[in-house]
RNA sequence: GCCGAUGUAGCUCAGCUGGCUAGAGCAGCUGAUUUGUAAUCAGCAGGUCGUGGGUUCGAGUCCCUCCAUCGGCUCCA
């Protein structure tokens, strides 16, 4: 007998030998009936994988990632038969479960595989699904995986198989084997609707220099309803893209004149990004930075220096050259090696640091083209850049600081779902990165203890770090789930040993300061462009460039709006009149549509009672109010807006 | 850069398998209307169908090149 412990701390004794569908079973009907799949001793099994020792078990049902991970999991090996029966000569790679769905890589050979063919492999994938295939899991040896697939001429899995050092397993349903480590369903029975969302090119096991294979993107669920719920959520979704309320609200463009990647920001555009300016600038100067400015091309000997030239050389646009002159110009691609020669223009002591340099400066990077995306991956944008230098006893006390200070912005802006990453090295490869193992010890330990002392919640990630230094990155998800860095806190112990900076102590020696890079909007394009997908284009009230639209019935009430304009506009409200020989329906409507918060008409009630009857957006009727309870109300709800 | 898709008026879209001077709504302009909480009415104007080439008696529609955009991959100082 074995002693089956549940997560509530009960403990059961079954039959040596039953599998976690049985023991469910046992417990009740619907539960066996709701699980997908389940997981012994913290490692996941299949439902039907038959338990000989005691352990503790935990079931999962579609409510669970672990449910829904196999659930997808399962569907991809569908996929997997499927396309095999339509294109026989194709080669199969992997095909794991993902946050939202599954998706398969498949070397098609000379076939192309579109869009264009996603109905009938759908069609099959759901026939094969009602056929009610148990999946199997199989322990085989390696010599006769390696027979198997040398058969079948597929190298990929060849390639998978020599990499495995446990044993090798194959998972098994209808007619179909493929290597796999297990987490399925029990039976296809349960994948009641599939949808194929896209192809893409994806290089065999990520590495740009293999062979391209198709990643065929789909997701599957146990209902019909749950499906068009989640098409209908991604619709929603798409109607936030910033790139669509970006155009409608009149913020930027692009023009295939002036280049790729390079926003042009109009009018309404230019004025929020201002106001953001001015905000971060505030908050800056009560933390103690200065600003300085610095021009848009350096010289290439620069960034030599500072060693972006070897590593970023090739990705930056190409240098400037003048005839004659033998000196070659870039345009500046990052601000860090100008503010270290500013720094560079006196000799500090001890007692001038931290010196905080902050610049909105504007740089140039030369992304491949298929990388670019609206606002969020772009070719010039503008960085909250600043550089703080200090001794390395300010260094975690600093880190903090400038945690606080992007924690306040993203307050501010309504930001709280958002994730810290510390950043750092790729051991395996280490030639990527500048400086010695001592130094980036301590940048990176720096690092972690600020954060921690912050109690931010962190997830650390190798690779990620920047080639001068561990970074704690702010990752924010765009409207359809993809993330994004935003703020970013460098640690960088390296460009002022390139840059040879230094202050003089306390015994009169000369000492090299430690510098953080800091960016708590990451860059005002990507900053904006998510905003804009968080809120939907509706603005906290203190960013909006048009608080409150003065909506004036008829004709002769024109004077008396104009004046509460002026008034209003006295007062620091930003208010707009709309004076048209129009409807007062009509210029609601498309006050409503340009998302302005507020709205005041004014018609002969408000003229003869000199007050102003105030709409908020979305049709909530605020009430009758004069001009200078109208002024106190907007300021406090713009106090309230900043959160 | 690579894989796949898309490109018709300022915007959103229609235009079936190639066949008369390419349509609609919104926005714009002109006029009438003087308006009370999400669209007043009428008229006008607006497109070398992304670009260049090809096939054809005939191309918005089929083929190729390039450009741009979208979804991914790779990259992201």
């Amino acid at each position: 007998m074995l002693n089956i412990k549940f997560p509530d701390g009960s403990v059961k004794q079954f039959e040596n030998g039953i599998t976690p569908f049985e023991i469910a079973k046992s417990i009740s009907n619907s539960l066996a009936k709701s699980i997908l799949s389940a997981s012994f001793n913290e490692t996941t099994i299949e439902l039907s994988t038959k338990l000989n020792e005691n352990g503790n078990i935990k079931f999962y049902s579609w409510d669970s990632d672990e449910g829904k991970k196999a659930f997808w999991h399962s569907t991809a090996h569908v996929l997997a038969q499927v396309i095999l029966e339509f294109y026989p000569k194709s080669k199969l790679t992997i095909g794991p479960a993902i946050d939202s769905g599954f998706y398969y890589d498949v070397d098609f050979g000379e076939d192309v595989f579109s869009e264009k063919d996603f109905f009938k492999i759908e069609m099959r994938m759901v026939e094969i699904s009602r056929e009610g295939h148990d999946f199997k899991m199989r322990e085989c040896s390696k010599d006769e995986a390696i027979k198997y697939y040398k058969s079948k001429k597929n190298e990929y899995k060849l390639e998978l198989i020599e990499g495995i050092d446990d044993k090798i397993t194959f998972c098994d349903h209808s007619n179909f084997s493929d290597l796999c480590r297990g987490g399925h369903l029990l039976n296809t029975k349960l994948i009641k609707s599939v949808k194929l969302l896209n192809v893409a090119g994806a290089y065999w096991r990520g590495n740009e220099n293999n062979k391209q294979l198709t990643r065929i993107y789909g997701i599957s669920f146990p209902k019909e309803k749950l499906l068009n719920e989640y098409l209908q959520l991604i619709e929603e979704a798409k109607k936030r893209d910033h790139r669509v309320i970006g155009k409608k609200m009149n913020l930027f463009t692009f023009s295939s004149k002036v280049g790729q990647g390079l926003p042009l920001w109009l009018p309404a555009g230019a004025e929020l990004r201002e106001r953001l300016e001015n905000f971060l600038k505030k908050a800056q100067k009560n933390a103690g930075y200065e600003m300085v400015i610095s021009p848009h091309i350096g010289n290439k000997k620069l960034y030599e220096i500072s060693g972006h030239y070897e590593k970023y050389g090739e990705s930056s646009f190409h240098p400037i050259k003048t005839p004659n002159i033998d000196e070659e110009f870039l345009l500046k691609p990052m601000n860090c090696p100008h503010h270290c020669e500013i720094y560079n223009s006196q000799q500090w002591s001890y007692r001038d640091l931290p010196k905080r340099f902050a610049e909105f400066g504007t740089v140039y990077r030369y992304e491949q083209s298929g990388e670019l995306h609206g606002l969020t991956r772009v070719r010039g944008f503008t960085q909250d850049d600043a550089h703080i230098f200090c001794a390395e006893d300010q260094l975690v006390q600093e880190f903090k600081n400038v945690i606080d200070l992007v924690l306040h912005v993203f307050k501010s802006l309504g930001f709280e779902d958002f994730t810290a990453q510390i950043s750092l090295r790729d051991k395996e490869s280490k030639e990527k990165y500048i400086g010695s193992d001592e130094i980036w010890k301590i940048a990176d330990e720096a690092i972690i203890e600020a954060t921690k002392e912050k109690e931010l919640n962190y997830r650390i990630e190798y690779g990620e770090a920047a080639f001068y230094g561990p970074k704690l990155d702010f990752m924010v998800k765009d409207a359809l789930n993809r993330e994004w860095q935003l703020g970013t806190i460098q640690v960088d112990y390296n460009l002022p040993e390139r840059f040879n900076l230094s202050y003089k102590n306390q015994n009169n020696e000369l000492v090299r300061p430690v510098m953080i890079h800091r960016a708590p909007f990451g860059s005002l394009e990507r900053f904006i462009a998510i905003l804009i997908e968080h809120t939907g284009g509706i603005f906290p009230l203190w960013l909006v460039t048009n608080q409150i639209k003065l909506i004036a019935v008829g004709d002769k009430h024109k004077n008396y709006t104009q004046k509460v304009s002026n008034l209003l506009e006295k007062s620091e409200i930003r208010a707009s009149t709309d004076l048209r020989n129009e409807t007062v329906g009509k210029k609601i409507r498309e006050a409503e549509k340009s998302k302005i918060p507020f709205m005041g008409i004014i018609g002969d009630n408000e003229v003869k009672n000199q007050t102003i009857s105030i709409r908020a957006k979305g049709r909530e009727e605020v009430g009758e109010m004069d001009i200078d309870k109208l002024i106190n109300f907007i300021r406090e709800e713009e106090l309230k807006s900043y959160n």
